[in-house]
DNA sequence: CTGATCTGCAACCACAAGGTTGTACGTTAG
DNA sequence: CTAACGTACAACCTTGTGGTTGCAGATCAG
C-alpha cells in the first residue's frame, strides 16, 4: 500500500495530465478501445501535432501506453495510475471523515 | 448522479488545483484542521502572497472554503468536490473493466 | 491613538503550456 | 520505384502559471 505511492512530481504530472478536457476525453477513448494517434486526432478540432503532444503528456503521466504496430502507434489505456489517483483522493476525504468523527466523539464526551 | 457532474472547465480547475505539491499539502492540512492563511504560510518556504494565491486556486476549484474570523481568514476543507473527482476517476477505470469483461465474453463465445 | 498583524491586490518577471506550421523519416500500397 | 500515410520533432507565438516585492486596508493589543 505504501509501496505503490508515487513521488510528488509523479502526482503533479498525473493531475496536470487530467486537468485538460481534451486529454480526459482521450483517456476515455483509449480506455474504451486502443487507437492510433491519427485516428484520435480526427476526433478533435486541432492539428495532429497538438494531439500528439497531449498523448505525450498522458504517457509521461503513466495514464496511457504507446505501442508500435507497423507504421502506426497504437495508444491504449493504463488504468493502474488512474486507480492510484482515485485512492489518493479517497484518502484525503477519509482524513476529513476521521476528523469529523473525532469531533463527534469529543462532543459526546462533553455531554456526559 | 448525473446532476452532480461538473462542467468541463470545472473539472479542469479541479485537477489543475490538485496538480501542485504545495496545494495538495494545503488540502491535507485544512482537511485535518481549518487554519488561517498566515498559519499555513509559515509551513512553506515561500512568500505569504504565494500561499495566498495557492489558496485562491483551491477555492476557485471548490476544494476549500474561506470564512472571515475577525482579521483572520479561516480556510477549511470542502470534501464534496474531492469525492466527485475520485468518482470520475473510478468511472474511467470502470470503462476499462467493462471493456475487459466484453473481451473475455467474446473469447469465451469463440471457444464454443 | 499607535503599532503590529493578517489580508488583498497590483505590477512585474521567468518559464512552462498549448497551440500552430514546417520538415524529415520510416512504412505500406500500387 | 513512387506516392501516400503515420509519426516525430523543432521552431515559434501567445497566454497562463508560480513566484516575487510593494503598498493599502482592516482589525486587534496595549
Amino acid at each position: 500500500m505504501v509501496a505503490d505511492q508515487l513521488a510528488d512530481e509523479e502526482w503533479d504530472r498525473l493531475f496536470h495530465a487530467l486537468s485538460d478536457t481534451t486529454r480526459r476525453d482521450i483517456v476515455l477513448q483509449v480506455m474504451r478501445q486502443g487507437q492510433s494517434i491519427s485516428t484520435l486526432a480526427r476526433r478533435y478540432d486541432m492539428s495532429f501535432a497538438a494531439v500528439q503532444k497531449h498523448v505525450a503528456v498522458l504517457e509521461r503521466a503513466g495514464l496511457v501506453h504507446k505501442e508500435r504496430r507497423g507504421r502506426e502507434q497504437h495508444v491504449h489505456g493504463a488504468p493502474v495510475v488512474l486507480h492510484k489517483a482515485a485512492r489518493l483522493l479517497d484518502s484525503y476525504e477519509l482524513i476529513w471523515r476521521h476528523r469529523a468523527q473525532a469531533i463527534d466523539a469529543l462532543l459526546a464526551e462533553e455531554e456526559t
